[in-house]
DNA sequence: GTCTATATCCAGATAGAC
DNA sequence: GTCTATCTGGATATAGAC
């Protein structure tokens, strides 16, 4: 049998290759900002064979941000199933959250831009992350560690947002808290047992809540 | 004296009525996105003719930028002359957030695009904007309706957080809720509603909470 | 102050050799 | 499967007439 020239004559580590440059830098500076020629090279592959593989630039995005999200919802899950249970799930949920965003910020970004372009259609793991921790607080609710009048999924929701918008804005957000002589990893932390503290107990005072309460507020 | 030919020989207006178009656009598409063809086709004016006005077109983008700023801040400002007082802060500084983030979409855009594009120097508005509702917290810690354990900023950074992430994904995220049968703007109410009864009271039952307490949770 | 014409470069995509 | 060479259009920017 022939022995293969061994070169690189390996399509799928090539398209792989390809795959990752392309990631990198579309995380970067977005579809608009890239172009086929920087990932060729970048990534040392001409650029007709990149259309080779992908078919055009716009394939070749879609296919970045499909395997991101699956990549995604992998490391997700497999982070998510390390939680342990009630009652403090909301603290983990919110915890694991929040420094798995930090962990994952080519992802995070590639999803803002996709967001800003009008991209609404894709995310297969996106709705499976969130029912994920939805699912943990209706049962929390169920078993009376949680109040019941508040939708799961919009409390996931806000769980998400806390963390999405502090890693988005931290390099401005962080200069608001110039000349408290405080290190960015520290108000990294702060913020974080703050929005805990928020989200768990609320910011009134004198507040006395009854379980499962009705009542409109003011 | 001489009569103008009043054709358009106004540069003031003309430079206006560029702004006004590449405002627009830049926030549809971003910097990369939008060519400087792109604004003279829809304006009017002729390329050559911008890059007369504003020198490039890196130079125009900041000038957009600066200017929907400067009018968020004014428009900010405004609105927020009108809030009634204490005890009431918390929910109408979230109300009024809420609803002008999604009045001013543009700016929200911009300033997203701006953020992943790795602008962090420029918002001469942006500190006043947070720190109007930083204060009006810290007077109200020291009144005693808030607890005082927390950080003014910290607390005004979660519901920009909450606001900001509900209008920037707000496409994907209505889509966790079909099949519920409500409509997207019943929907924009209920969160609203959600994250005002969270951000004042929490989401534990049972709990029982004592002025400025310093006790940590679990 | 505004235009037309154009210079120069770079984009995405394809042809065809190996 | 991978390359070099090239097509065609569009990008930013400038020159110079009016």
């Amino acid at each position: 049998m022939l022995v293969e020239k061994a070169k690189s004559r390996d399509a799928e580590n090539t398209k792989q290759a390809i795959l990752d440059v392309a990631e990198k830098l579309f995380s970067e500076k977005g579809f608009s900002g890239v172009s086929v020629r920087d990932i060729s090279e970048a990534s040392g592959v001409s650029q007709s064979l990149i259309h080779h593989h992908f078919g055009s630039k716009h394939a070749l995005y879609q296919e970045v941000k499909r395997r991101a999200i699956e990549r995604f919802w992998h490391k997700w899950h497999a982070r998510t199933s390390a939680i342990t249970h009630r009652p403090n799930i909301i603290r983990e949920g919110i915890e694991t959250f929040y420094w798995f965003v930090r962990d994952n910020q080519t992802i995070m970004r590639l999803s803002c831009w996709a967001c800003l372009e009008g991209d609404t259609d894709l995310w297969p793991g996106e709705k499976e992350t969130m029912d994920f921790l939805a699912q943990e607080i209706a049962e929390a609710q169920r078993e009376g560690i949680l109040r019941n009048d508040i939708d799961p999924i919009m409390l996931t929701i806000l769980i998400e947002a806390a963390s999405f918008f502090w890693w988005q804005y931290r390099a401005n957000l962080v200069k608001l808290f110039e000349g408290s002589g405080r290190s960015a990893g520290e108000i990294d932390c702060e913020y974080l047992q703050t929005i805990t503290k928020i989200l768990l107990c609320g910011v009134l005072t004198h507040q006395k809540q009854t379980s499962g309460s009705k009542e409109e507020l003011h």
